[in-house]
DNA sequence: TTGTATGCGTTATCAA
DNA sequence: TTGATAACGCATACAA
């Protein structure tokens, strides 16, 4: 025998599958010895309901899905991690896709989501998605959709953020305070609209204390790599800065490997301020001095306001999460 | 109407439903004419499959699962991103579980992964796993399973691992080839079979070269935050360790934070060789030597192997890639 | 309290 | 080449 069904137990016990379902579930209208032979039979025979099945009958398919643009060690198996978690508690499944920071992928994936009818999804968009026409479909159907960390701007949907311009305004204003002349920006991939929030704060920052900005100061890094190549050729400058403000990880990652190959100083002949799940800077030394953006927040505020969706479809509503980023002083500025 | 399904395009065009789903996958026997008007009604009345009606029909999920202890910013991040893209290739789907390194809840896990009738499953046990009798059950039902890293011992199950002791001998005679006397070892969980192995590989290395292993320079951390206690603390020592193995990332950042903590200088007064991803060791100065263990060669086998069996369910076998760990000399050691 | 009948969306089988 | 039918495993409205 293949695998045991409902029908099966049924068999055994000459009565009716519908009766075997109900006891299985504990509905109140069995009978309690009906119900008792019956969850004796199904342990005896090591049943299994078929979650397709059921999933398929009712509609729901248990999955929740999350959409990022890549995975990799920074931030998101933070957010991972929480989620799964939460999940998980909720008796539901986590099925994770990765968009390659491709729109048409990501086309391509909602329209996967659509079709293994999941019940929820969470998604940190491609660095090419400037709309949210392709979750049009899925919302209409009543999937409720939370956006995080990598957002479109005013789409409507819900969405956890943080005030990137603002938090950004604050990181570099440290620096400045410290007394740092060349102040060095650094961001993620240009037409990202995290990268632009950001790179408005380190502006903002700059302008409101009489600053100007360089543009030569200012670098847009695809990847860590990237970000290590760009920031290790300005560290050669004639007028290398003294100051590195860094807008994430994976570029934090790549500018202390820049600074490592050069053998500068830090903070003395470069401070740095960065943006940060926390952990990473606490690997160097001195620890880089960071605002706090946890993962871990982000990925539990994302999937509770995802099930209040869930059970509440007009709970719509923007969460801002600036009060949980603290500015962390560690060593480096 | 909520969702178009093969029935109401077939009512649409008066067809028989059947007619519809054969056209739709472009079924030989239907008229070149029949398909066309088919496939332009789908596409106008956004007709986007049913995957949990086709594989509930199919007996198949078109999921894989993969089961971790816990997402971590350490090498679980490059085997995701690696079996995911070959997954999306082949048209499969990945849903995620952590076990949080409890063997009950992975023994939970294997149960959804069942109801969900994954159609493979990749996994790094949890640490109180010592058997592979909850596996049975799948594997009877054919479905194929992979084990990597974090393996059970001798389970028969085909895995993709390295000769763990082998390569901790390799890093721990470089150590002592390089003259150092105190030589440290820092390693996982005591329970996991990995920990043991590499924790053999140094005995190993000591012994064949007529040294003593001194237990008080044996570490076994069961994290992050625990490494970076008990290496602190061996730091401080009369005789404090002059150069250190570590078995893993997650490991080395702990040992980094106390190391810095302590400002020891590196390699002069603490050398290090570490087993890595090969990302981490890049992010300190000087880099830290170390046999590169690439989670996305692991997460690449163990995915390519997987859909080996899922197409030849005879093909068993034990991956070892040791051929694909280096010893990445940087400058700590 | 239990049984009967039906359907979720799809496709394989058989018949026409 | 197409249609009718049944079935996958389960749950529920309804009947008894």
């Amino acid at each position: 025998m293949s695998r045991i069904t409902i029908k099966d137990i049924a068999k055994l016990l000459q009565i009716n599958p519908s009766t075997v379902s109900r006891a299985l579930k504990d509905h109140p209208d069995v009978s309690p010895e009906t119900k008792k032979s019956v969850r004796q039979v199904a342990d005896e025979l090591g049943y299994q309901p078929n979650f397709q099945a059921i999933h398929f009958r009712n509609r729901r398919s248990g999955l929740i899905g999350l959409i990022i643009p890549e995975m990799n060690m920074f931030f998101l198996p933070s957010v991972i991690q929480a989620i799964e978690e939460t999940i998980r508690k909720k008796g539901y499944n986590l099925i994770v896709f990765q968009s390659n920071d491709s729109l048409e992928r990501e086309v391509e994936i909602v329209r996967i989501c659509q079709g293994f009818s999941v019940d929820g999804l969470l998604i940190s968009v491609s660095k090419e998605t400037q709309d949210t026409e392709h979750f049009r479909e899925l919302e209409e159907d009543g999937t409720p959709i939370v956006f995080f960390d990598r957002v479109v701007q005013q789409s409507g949907f819900p969405q956890i953020v943080i005030d990137d311009k603002q938090v950004s305004v604050i990181a570099v204003e440290h620096l400045i305070k410290k007394g740092y002349q060349r102040i060095c920006g650094l961001f993620d991939k240009p037409n990202l609209s995290i990268s632009q929030q950001r790179y408005r704060g380190y502006k903002q920052a700059m302008e409101n204390h009489g600053r100007k900005v360089a543009l030569e100061y200012c670098i847009f890094a695809d990847d860590m790599d990237m970000g290590r190549v760009l920031f290790g050729t300005l560290l050669h400058h004639q007028e290398p800065p003294d100051a590195l403000f860094v807008m994430s990880d994976e570029l934090l990652a790549g500018a202390m490997q820049a600074i490592n190959e050069k053998g500068f100083l830090i903070p003395s002949q470069i401070a740095i301020v960065s943006i940060s799940d926390g952990k990473l800077p606490y690997f160097f030394n001195p620890g880089i001095t960071h605002i706090r953006h946890s993962g871990a927040i982000v990925g539990n505020m994302a999937i509770d306001l995802l099930f209040q969706l869930l059970t509440n479809p007009d709970y719509v509503q923007e969460i801002n999460l600036d009060l949980d980023t603290p500015l962390v002083k560690l060593g480096s500025a």
